[in-house]
DNA sequence: ACTATATGGTTTAATATTAAACTATCATCT
DNA sequence: AGATGATAGTTTAATATTAAACCATATAGT
């Protein structure tokens, strides 16, 4: 039993994308001011472009942690207070996650730093590969997000 | 202080790139055998694919791990029998590492648990997506790669 | 109203991984 | 030959993450 060349390729394309990952983690993580992680970066990001009143809940489907996961990038945020959590005033079960002045000013920061390095990928590639790319990206990324956050219950 | 668009277009990228790393290894390892990581299968397999004969600094490279991570996925496949870890003739530092016949036994199990997964990424998508992104994602790779191995030294 | 079930979040244990320090062997240069 | 530096692997400590069990609150169905 063996791979047939079209399994082949789509398994290449798998590991591409696991090795792109784990790279470039490492490569913007290197640069983030502070030692953050990619992880609490992208909640402060997040929160700083869609405003920040957002639940866990939604972080989590978000960003498709687990639960647990995202309770710990929370809870440093929340110790480095870069974010305050508030209990929802609808839901006595959820609580809402807002970004301080400081996390706001950090993730000003942590923008800073990494746009060199993307803007070093604007000089190596024409946007317009990006762009080709990303569509097929999102199916792929649907396609197995089929059913839904990694832990729902 | 902001992102460009052209920003915003890879940073959204890279996130994808990252959720789909995420979501793919999660799947995968469900179906996995015996409670395999991608990381021991992927070690597995490149032994049985490559040939079986390759030293722990090329399998180091080969997966864009510490030599530390690869120590310890190295030691755990030799505890449940489906490597050998053997002194290389030439070179006192180096270790040769090698599949036992249960290692290439597992690692068919694990090919046949993987592939209805990769066949139903073929019957979703045209395969030529995936060769139309292929040569780009390589590229990408080889942008973060510009150092060389994540630890070297 | 009551029970059952679903949902939001936390906690615990296990594990993979990184960075950095360390040991051992090899290669080079004088 | 002997020292100096490079390379192969291991070890240690810290951390992010998952899965699963758990608590609290909300929602539905009877």
């Amino acid at each position: 039993m063996s791979y047939t060349k079209q399994n082949l390729i789509i398994i290449r394309l798998l590991r591409e994308i696991g090795i792109i990952e784990q790279l470039s983690r490492m490569s913007l993580e290197r640069v983030l001011p502070g030692g953050m992680r990619i992880s609490q970066f992208a909640v402060l990001n997040h929160l700083a472009r869609l405003g920040n009143e957002l639940t866990h809940a939604q972080l989590v489907h978000t960003f498709r942690v687990t639960k647990g996961a995202m309770t710990n990038t929370v809870q440093r945020l929340e110790a480095l207070g870069l974010v305050e959590v508030i209990p929802h005033p609808l839901d006595g079960r959820s609580k809402r996650i807002r970004l301080t002045a400081a996390g706001y000013h950090l993730r000003n920061e942590g923008i800073s730093a990494v746009i060199p390095q993307v803007q070093q990928l604007e000089d190596k590639f024409p946007i317009q590969e990006f762009l080709d790319a990303l569509p097929f990206l999102q199916r792929l990324r649907a396609f197995f997000d089929d059913p839904g956050p990694t832990q729902t219950a």
